[in-house]
DNA sequence: CTGACATCAAATGGATCCAATGCTCAAGAC
DNA sequence: GTCTTGAGCATTGGATCCATTTGATGTCAG
């Protein structure tokens, strides 16, 4: 394709809001944006070469994936949870994500699940945060990827994004002490899965995450820094 | 309802994409537009006198409000769902909906319980079904008013808005012969509720939801008319 | 010294014009 | 006769310019 000298995007859709959306999201996800903090629309639009218009449109997209809000005549803004929404978004998490797992197991190739023996290892074998925050989400969307209904798969995606941010500070607060939890929880799935077993699987997830919902309660400091 | 002039909306909040939005929300949610109906920007902007700038805007709202679907250089459609995306719908309704409603139930107000039961009085008084869609909607949507958590109560909308269309065909189909079951079911959780039994109202819900799920898995000729 | 109002700057919202992409239909070749 | 290919058209995507709204600052009155 045409070598992007700025952005190592790929131009398959070639369309110029879609470049937008993947570079905010991207800025978003990896925290180089806090929640709360406000995007200009003029701001991103003359840094990416663009015009301000399919950056608003990018922000409605990244609206529609939990990523930012909007206020009208008052702009954008990364998504900002307080501690009840947090809960109550692990609380939906405990309830959707079983049954996306449900519907994408069946159809699960061997291969992909050797795959997740695999990223888990890389966990395990790492101590860096952005390392763990990356293979975890990798680890879970890929038990997800054969769920393929669309608002199922769209919500959780929407409840991964909107908490990457207090996972990432929540990750940096307990440090590598009780990592050893999560790698249980993760092998205890990935031998369900093997075994096929949409029961088994679905209570060690639900588990999983209640834990971690659990755990995050007892850290109100995460949300010290928001406005 | 949407009769009249085309429209005699003033601008209530100012914004020109809103007054567009609540137009195509309400013919969407009204049945006046199908499943599948592509919507030309163009059209649109000609019919409400307004650029199609506003157009697009709207569209985009009402995309992340799970009425709409855009794809890139093709255009808009009003959301279709296909059998096990609506079968999948209604399970993620019965997860998250008993959670709204023990999020909401404590503050409901002693007169909001009051207008549940006048709601569900006239919802027994009416055959027709357009009544029956609206009160119905206002029933369960009062019963939530109060859980102001976005995330939770923005994918309840979604969700709720996804399957209107469904909704309306289904009760043409099975008629006013089941309806009792309907009924009953909404005074148990009336009952609940005005009880503040979270549990028992929770578990009501889920019943209604589930009984409703599956009734309309034997109704696949709610899709016939489907591309 | 404090509070309210007016004025100004900056950012968002909207309209018009132009470019690019996808679809349709017709013409030609195998 | 059918498949393919190219041209024309319809529709969406993007850029620039203008209007409107918000928020802030400064000034004047109490």
């Amino acid at each position: 394709m045409s070598g992007g000298a700025v952005e190592p995007i790929d131009a398959d859709t070639g369309a110029a809001s879609q470049r937008v959306a993947v570079h905010l999201r991207r800025a978003i996800l990896d925290g180089l944006l806090a929640p709360g903090q406000r995007i200009r629309q003029e701001e991103v639009a003359e840094q990416l070469g663009a015009s301000r218009l399919p950056v608003r449109e990018a922000l409605r997209m990244l609206e529609s994936e939990g990523l930012t809000e909007l206020e009208p005549n008052k702009g954008a803004r990364v998504i900002r949870l307080g501690a009840r929404e947090l809960d109550i978004v692990y609380q939906m998490r405990e309830r959707l994500e079983p049954l996306a797992l449900g519907e994408s197991m069946p159809a699960l190739t061997d291969s992909e699940i050797e795959r997740l023996a695999v990223i888990e290892h890389r966990i395990e074998a790492s101590a860096d945060v952005e390392d763990f925050l990356r293979l975890d989400r990798e680890f879970h969307l890929l038990t997800y990827r054969h769920c393929t209904t669309e608002p199922l798969a769209g919500t959780v995606i929407r409840l991964w994004n909107s908490t990457q941010h207090y996972r990432r500070v929540f990750m940096g607060v307990i440090g590598s002490a009780q990592r050893w939890i999560v790698h249980a929880e993760h092998n205890l799935l990935i031998d369900a899965v093997q075994r096929r077993d949409t029961v088994d699987a679905g209570r060690y997830l639900e588990g999983h995450i209640r834990r971690t919902r659990v755990e995050l309660s007892r850290h109100p400091e995460i949300f010290e820094d928001q406005g």
